[in-house]
DNA sequence: TCAAAAGTGTTGTTTGTACACCCATGC
DNA sequence: GCATGGGTGTACAAACAACACTTTTGA
């Protein structure tokens, strides 16, 4: 917006800081795992955190949850990877010291490298999503809100495949979303569905992997071009899914 | 979030303003409008942009959004109408005198008001979607975001009612989704699907309205207590729509 | 030869779509 | 009566869900 006063005044309020936190999902082992950082101070000292950080002066919101994700998973290049903005948290009193306003961002990864304790944070782990609670701030409202996002977009958009390695099987791709979802789903009507939406993936020609060690190889795909998954792929509505 | 240095100062960095902006969007005579507000100063001085103001010290983004929202409409009771936080925006210099983190709002309200430009602005109207534009600052950006989120929502959430006064017909509830979506629906399948979702809208018993001056007289409505829509209203694809 | 995982086929039901048609009202 | 908008019926096609079956691998 920016109208508002007539004279303005850079420090006539309390200053406002800005952060940018990540939740920072992956699917392995058939569990959904979070990224987090051990506090090593008040508040909240020794309790765990989503990682993010200060937005700095000469950078937007979506730049700063960019370099925190390098900084937090190690990782050289980070520009593939799926990085979302959730929504932003602004209420009063969510930091005891001060008025921080945070941009969440919900940040997707295959195969997760081991996390190295960067500058900021004692240390930093993979944690299941289902035995983290609780975590510091309102963090734990974040990391709701982020599983709830990505559950419903993965009904809708060409979402699955940011959990997967470059190259991977519709198994693979059918276990992202039993993950996030929490339901089984038939292998035969996800591989027809998974298949006759264009772009959604494509075929490796020729390749073939082993999955559980036996079994029939399956063919390999890559991610394919298209955005979004006309018709949707829907859970089934099991009564009174909330909004 | 909130960890990242390791003694932190209020005042060590350029302070951030942050302001609440809204696109509020109606629905009247078939086209969908926009409440904008005449820029009384530089920059921008004399160009429409979207209603908003600064988030004070003692609120959250939402609590702003809402105060904004009553200022501008002028409505007393503003608790009802549909408020959605939309997402923030956050490059540097998108405000030319400071650094602006912008917190963007979508409300959704049925038969608007007359605005009376309020303290801020020079002057406040409703204006046709397609005609507003350029706006001041990143405006145009944010308001095309609002319209896309609002017509996805479309599909899958119970929004519509938003648009529709108290008691509505299901010809109303068919004109919002045309409007936003800019298509024609066929009018029997329409209401078959409406119906069919429980919860979506529930009959006002023995109640009926002329619409256009002529016609049977068609059947009230009120909005039902249902907020997502099993199985969802689908637009036609129509190839590519984008993500 | 067996278990495990990939992949194909088939069938009945549901849902969506396109239309034709009837009803109530103002002019 | 006729134009206008509300409301119902129907028939064809597409999509979905459930489940039986075949294939290819390791042990």
């Amino acid at each position: 917006m920016t109208v508002g006063v007539t004279a303005y005044d850079k420090y006539a309020y309390e200053p406002f800081a800005v952060t940018a936190d990540l939740a920072v999902l992956t699917v392995t082992e058939g569990a959904l795992r979070v990224l987090l950082v051990e506090r090593g101070q008040e508040p909240y000292a020794g309790q765990w955190a989503l990682p993010g950080g200060f937005v700095q002066p000469d950078e937007s919101a979506e730049t700063a949850a960019r370099r925190e994700l390098a900084e937090e998973t190690g990782l050289s290049d980070v520009s593939g990877l799926h990085l979302e903005q959730l929504r932003t948290y602004s209420e009063p009193g969510r930091d005891p010291r001060m008025r921080v306003v945070s941009v969440a961002f919900a940040a997707l990864l295959p195969d997760p490298p081991e996390p190295h304790g960067g500058s900021d944070a004692a240390d930093a782990r993979w944690m299941p999503y289902d035995k983290v609670r609780p975590l510091a701030f309102d963090h734990d409202r974040i990391l709701a809100d982020a599983r709830d996002r990505v559950g419903a977009k993965l009904e809708y958009a060409c979402l699955a495949t940011a959990f997967c390695p470059p190259e991977f099987t519709l198994g693979e791709l059918q276990q992202v979303y039993e993950t996030v979802w929490g339901t089984a789903l038939d292998r035969p009507n996800f591989r027809r569905k998974v298949l006759a939406t264009p772009g959604f993936v494509e075929p490796v020609p020729g390749a073939a992997r082993l999955t559980g060690g036996r079994g029939k190889p399956a063919a390999l795909y890559r991610a394919g071009t298209a955005t979004t998954l006309h018709p949707p792929l829907l859970r089934t509505p099991r009564e009174g899914r909330p909004a």
